[in-house]
DNA sequence: TGTGAATTTAATGTCAGACAATTAAAGTCC
DNA sequence: GGACTTTAATTGTCTGACATTAAATTCACA
């Protein structure tokens, strides 16, 4: 492993990515012990602060970690589901929310993944997933629930049907598609009919789930999806509306 | 911005924490400046070589970038779609290397995804989209093509077909799925049957795609799943048969 | 007055050396 | 043999300095 002390990027930069490629490359397996801060610095000939400057790179992807302590060191870390899950969920939300993202160009992508789920779906989900999505229905219902905590019950229901699937894969690509909704969905006001409406759909989805109908169960969705862009464009449509009077007021 | 200096975790992570929560908070915006690292570590009281630390761990996720000289400093980064798809890459590829998932779950996960786009791609494919999926499988076709440039044509014709969904919410959410694959396709090795079946498929995709019947593509895609699995199966059976033949072989 | 070169300045990038904190293992005493 | 102490290795943090970069400013000169 070497790097280039006179070309462009930064020392630290070059040495997270001579490690990251020795990861991702299989020449350092799960849980090896790499060489010692001062061991680096002395192989690639920088200093230790430059080192651990690379070392944090990688620690903030999750590809080492660190143990202080006699038989401590930097050791390469097996990257859990948990820890993909997160990582996929910040980055998706911070795409959706930097790049001006239109509500209705999520809202598809979100419907469309959770679509490809409804089969696996239908086929293998056990009573647990059941019992969930029912749980979270009646959630919904309670009167008095603010906005963000029916948003909240909403995002564990379609965590609930996507982990239905049965597979680890699958919930991992779609946790970012349904949680990074969630801040979009958050700009939006339920009104007791909005929500009486979305809650039959949700019904109507649970029933097909236990009905184990995957035509049903991808129906149910598209239902959904209908009544949260229609809902979306009026409220969205209402606030322009809105703004445009505050417009003329101000002149 | 405060942190705790007597509790658990290092400092720089505290350090990024906080900053990284007062960007996704909304609180530090695109393209804003950071205070210098003198000045952030005297807000955080700590050393400028934490504050450093911190801020290496920001610019290994892409949401910060900085710059020398005079004007120079830490800015928020707009997180673009391309640095979210090679995060999303690498994470993908890692969490399936490291974490033993079969070929199986990995190859269901991505054609279930991928049937996601079929109704959308159907309808909005461009000229352009299909002139790519044309052109690869023409490549496909060429004779001394190695197992894995014959992958790696097969994965930009996949993106080729994602990409015409022409949502790239979608695109970025895929990217992971189809890309990480790749490797796992790579430990095959295709005969020249093997291939032209493929071929075969894929021909059947492109025209689906071609006459805007998404239905078709699904079944398409449905069909190269069924051929994929297949093929896998058969090679690693032949493969578990052979490793059974050494391990006699060495007693 | 305008323009281009030289200087200044403010920031990050890098280094060296030191000390503190932590942890496991080796050693020691009863 | 077990509990305690010591030791060694390693990361975490600090201080202070210098190098490098690039924009802003100054200033000479046409």
């Amino acid at each position: 492993m070497k790097i280039d002390p006179t070309k462009p990027a930064d020392l630290s930069a070059q040495i997270a990515t001579a490690i990251r490629d020795a990861i991702v490359g299989g020449r350092l397996i799960v849980d090896q012990r790499l060489p010692s801060e001062a061991e680096l610095a002395e192989q690639f000939e920088v200093s230790r602060p430059t080192v651990r400057e690379a070392l944090k790179r990688l620690a903030a992807q999750s590809l080492i970690r660190t143990q202080r302590g006699a038989t401590g060191g930097a050791f390469v870390n097996r990257l859990s589901f948990p820890d993909a899950y997160d990582q996929q969920i910040t980055t998706s939300t911070l795409l959706l929310s930097m790049n001006a993202v239109s509500f209705e160009t999520a809202c598809e992508a979100r419907y469309a993944l959770e679509r490809a789920c409804a089969p696996l779906t239908a086929q293998r989900r056990t009573a647990d997933h059941l019992a969930t999505m029912r749980a979270e229905i009646h959630r919904q219902t309670q009167p008095g629930l603010t906005d963000e905590a029916f948003c909240a019950s909403d995002v564990a229901f379609h965590r609930a049907l996507v982990d239905g699937a049965g597979n680890p894969v699958l919930s991992y690509q779609l946790a970012g598609a349904v949680e990074a909704m969630q801040p979009l969905m958050n700009m939006i006001t339920f009104t007791a009919r909005d929500r009486a409406r979305i809650i039959a759909l949700h019904q109507d989805i649970a029933n097909a789930v236990e009905a184990q109908d995957g035509a049903a169960v991808t129906d149910g969705l598209s239902a959904l999806e209908a009544e949260t862009q229609g809902l979306a464009e009026s409220v969205f449509a209402a606030r322009a509306a809105r703004n445009i009077g505050k417009a003329d007021a101000a002149t």
